[in-house]
DNA sequence: ACTAGTGTTATAGTTAGATAGTACACTAGG
DNA sequence: CCTAGTGTACTATCTAACTATAACACTAGT
């Protein structure tokens, strides 16, 4: 387990953001046994109180539960999950098309260059595509 | 002129995105003067060596000239300017795909869900695409 | 020369994020 | 009871970003 860490953004950030994208992409099902602190923190080299800040926010958010003693679990209402997936996607495409709106592109040459960009790419779009193959659809 | 900041990317960083918008999507005309550091602080209401900062890197990046006593003047290099939007343009396309694809959506996925956007938003899509030249921010 | 407007530099202080190290509290299992 | 593994809490220190304030240097116009 490793992340790419960009130094403009906080690190707990960062990290709440990849166990999110593991849970709503199916890496993590609803119910599994999180990381503890100290495994991730050696894990990514990390301090354990970055990944405590982590862990709370990703609590308050709803989106793993905490048995004292026993260990940090992801959330078993999936609705919850969707939810957060929806979120995030949404977030994602607002940043793309306002970015590009804001660059001069117009809708019609968004359209175009996601076209351009997902034909390239035409490897990943086969079936399997994950080796998990727990990519939950939507 | 005024900025909604995220308070987890620093603030020079984020006045940087803005000016350089405004010159990739001509807002800004090469050879145009820039606001100087202090009218750009006072309207920004942001210190004025935060500013300074934001203009050194734009500087690093000949994104902007400097004549010293003058003041600070877009770029006459319209092939840097080109180079800048293909650069800003193909970091928002990868972190939205590729973010996309983390969440667990297909490329035909994607391309849907841009399609469906840009359909919800056609009001911008007419030609003319910047009516009095104001490219809002985010 | 003077002035206004510009870029430039410097010092000091504040805050958030991250680190290092330690200690305490809870739980399951032997 | 004891231990290992877990979450939790606290203090201290460091750094980057930001602020506040001041001073200096250059340029054009008068």
């Amino acid at each position: 387990m490793s992340i790419e860490f960009d130094n403009n953004l906080p690190i707990y950030l960062q990290i709440m953001n990849y166990i999110k994208r593991q849970i709503v992409s199916g890496l993590l099902q609803p119910g599994d046994k999180i990381p503890s602190v100290r495994e991730l923190a050696a894990d990514l080299q990390i301090n354990p109180n970055t990944i405590q800040r982590t862990f709370q926010e990703l609590e308050r958010e709803e989106v793993v539960e905490t048995k004292r003693g026993l260990g940090r679990y992801v959330t078993s209402e999936e609705s919850k999950i969707m939810a957060i997936k929806k979120e995030m996607a949404g977030e994602l495409l607002h940043q793309f098309i306002h970015g590009m709106q804001e660059l001069g592109f117009k809708n019609q040459d968004i359209v175009t260059i996601v076209k351009e960009a997902v034909a390239a790419d035409g490897s990943k779009d086969r079936k399997g595509a994950h080796p998990d193959g727990h990519i939950a659809e939507s």
